[in-house]
Parts: structure tokens; sequence; C-alpha cells
DNA sequence: TTTTTTAATGCAACAGGGTTGCAAATATAG
DNA sequence: CTATATTTGCAACCCTGTTGCATTAAAAAA
């Protein structure tokens, strides 16, 4: 188990994934929290958070980590699997409830398959 | 058109893509080249090469950037799309001759996806 | 409640990928 | 061969993320 004790930090961050249902950088999360916890607070809370199965991270197109809530997960499965949207227009990424099979490949063993797809989101499509 | 003159730079960096089917990360590159060309002139030359369709490129998890060599595409399309499979054993990254289907997602426009796998390559599988 | 233990935090300094501005070098058109 | 514009190298920089260590603060024990 990654957290043992309840802190203001980790009430604080979780505080902002339950704001809004969308994913949040890891940029973003310093620029909102900054006055309240270090950078380095943030990032290791966020780990914590992801080994316990609370939050899931991926890796947006720039290199920039970002994270949101998981469904389901503890610290022994991370079962909630699923592509991710990043909107073009106003940058806004959240999480896309659909599968996306990954066709078998042979002689290769697959762990993980990462999908992350671009474009325009509902309300910049207009 | 991005590039307009034949470089050593151009060449040094084509010829190690000439080398290997693999896909080549910025940071290798920056090794194997640097006795030879500067970083900068590699970062700007593989965006080059890109912007011309002659390679694309994908972020691997880590957030480092990764090329590869691409198939029929020009300056004006890039239609080489497909997954990549980057081996969590040995580290090799490389392109999948395969199709993987991106489900129609209500009230969106997909204008790129990238799917990334990870697990174990042919050659660390056994 | 007070003390003890140990996890969590802040800070400063650092690491590493990638970019910028500008002067010097060099490919190619004429 | 010269003129012009593209490329290059360099140094300094920006940004995301990490590390070591002393300090703070949860929660367990007394």
């Amino acid at each position: 188990m990654g957290i043992k004790r309840k802190t203001k930090s980790i009430n604080l961050l979780l505080n902002e994934f339950d704001k809004r249902s969308e994913a949040i950088s890891t940029v973003t999360l310093i620029k909102l929290l900054s006055s309240e916890i270090n950078k380095t607070t943030i990032y290791r809370v966020l780990d914590k958070l992801e080994d316990d199965g609370v939050l899931h991270s991926f890796t947006g197109v720039n290199g920039i980590k970002w994270y949101a809530k998981c469904n389901g997960c503890s610290y022994t499965e991370h079962k909630d699997v699923h592509p991710h949207f990043e909107c073009l227009s106003c940058g806004k990424v959240d999480c896309l409830d659909v599968d996306v099979s990954i066709p078998k490949i042979p002689n290769r063993e697959v762990s993980v398959s990462t999908v992350l797809i671009r474009g325009k989101c509902e309300e910049c499509i207009n």
C-alpha cells in the first residue's frame, strides 16, 4: 500500500479529481495547488495514489503526464484500462468508456497497451 | 517542404534508419552521433524529416520521442499509421504491421490515434 | 493526554530532454 | 566564382520530474 496516512496534501489532490470528470496533468495540478503543496509532494502523492489503484496515469504526446480516477482498481489489480481522448482545440483530456481490441501479435507477449486518441471534443466540435 | 539541402547531418541520420528496421529514440541518436552532429541539429533535422513524411514520431511512456521510417508518406499526406511495440525487457521499439480499429466515438471528431503496446518482443519472450 | 515512532513534507539543488537566438559555415542558384 | 539563403554549432536556457536531507505531523503506544 502506497498511502499510509491521510494528510492535507492527499485530500487537496483528491478534491481536484472529485471536482471534474476529466484527466488532470501534473502541470495543471502544480499550477492549481502550488500555493498549498510543494511540487515534490504533488509528484509523490500522485505516485502513491496510482500505486493504490486510486488514480491511473498516461503520457500525452508532448511527454506530459496525466492522471485520472480509476474505477474499481486496487493496490493488487489495475483493471480499469481504456483509451484516452485529447482535444486538440481546448486541450482537455478524458477517459473513454469504449473498448479498443488489440489484435494478437505473433511471437510477442503483450502486457499493457495505451491508446491515445486526438481530435475535437464535444464542446469544440462546433 | 522541410529539407532543402542535402547535408552531411541529414545523410548521417538517414543512414542510421537504414541500418535497422526498429524505431530509434532521440536519446539514442544523440548518443550515436554526438561526435559528428550537434544535438540541436539532430532535433532540427528529425523535425524536418518528419515534416517531409520521411520519418514519423511518437512518444514513449517515459516521455521520450521515438522516430521510425515512414512508408509511402509525403509532405502533404501522412498515411502510414500503425501501432508501436515497446519491449519491456530489452527496450527495443518497433512498428507493427497490424490494424487497430478505433471505434466511432459519439460527438467527437477523431483526427489521430496513437497505440503503444508494451510487452516482450520476439527475442525476449523466451 | 502525552510521548514515541515513522510516514509525509518542504526545500534546494539537480538531472535530462528539448528549445532559442545568433553568429559562423556551407550548399546551391545564378 | 559569387551571392544568397539554408544549415549548423554553441551556449544559454526552459521545463518536467527527481533526490537527499532536515523538519513536520499523523497515528500508535504508553
